[in-house]
DNA sequence: CCGACGTATTGACATCTGTCGATATGAAGG
DNA sequence: CCTTCATATCGACAGATGTCAATACGTCGG
């Protein structure tokens, strides 16, 4: 239940000095956001939220496209909210996903300077 | 021994068809970049060759720097050329890396919109 | 309070992944 | 050629990961 990004913010400030290894927190909180990115299921369903016209969906909406069980759907959803990907609200029986803003872009350029 | 980065740069374009899911050949190119920077050792890796002086680094290089085997340096480096996050140019007796400008950046923009 | 419904958690399982030691490949130097 | 050195490949193994069926949790409407 934790999970620094303003680790990786920061990082993409004072970045990379020449040759020298980066911090290995940094290193460990920037793969774990791409990791979260690293399979099909979890591009998808990203990518279907940020498309989507009312800017957030719910595991409901998620389930069918994809293919896979709703338990398996949760899950993914669950990794791509640990890595700052998407926040989730619940609303009634309803668990809303939308995007957040800026990790993916934060983490490319704490990596790319 | 492929990969089809023109696709990634393609579905940039025409991006994000609303609530529609997205084709199952982009969602795992993109998770093949993502993938390969889903580990904290290649992460290190593209970092120290990013912010190397030179803009390329041979494996002799990455080994210490790590902490870790030479032949395991060499397998993940070989996971970073395939995702073409990397190339590789054979000089004399060392293998250089040095980073490929655009393909973290256009997967990031391929899934953001 | 109860039943229905959306979602999350658990347990189990096959597969994938990161790591190493041993070994193979390939290029320079004598 | 033969050796040396940098890198790659192979085989093996522990641990992580994606998936599902079964089940538990929470919220709403009666």
């Amino acid at each position: 239940m934790n999970a620094l990004p303003a680790t990786i913010a920061s990082s993409a400030g004072a970045c990379c000095a020449p040759g020298q290894a980066m911090d290995d927190g940094t290193a460990h909180d920037l793969a774990k956001v791409f990791k979260a990115l690293g399979d099909p299921t979890r591009v998808k369903l990203l990518s279907m939220i940020v498309g989507s016209s009312a800017g957030e969906m719910c595991v409901c909406d998620l389930t069918d496209p994809v293919g896979l069980s709703q338990p398996t759907v949760s899950h993914h959803m669950k990794l791509l909210v640990e890595a700052e990907l998407v926040t989730r609200e619940q609303r009634g029986k309803w668990a809303y996903y939308r995007p957040t803003t800026g990790t993916l872009a934060d983490a490319a350029k704490a990596l790319l300077g």
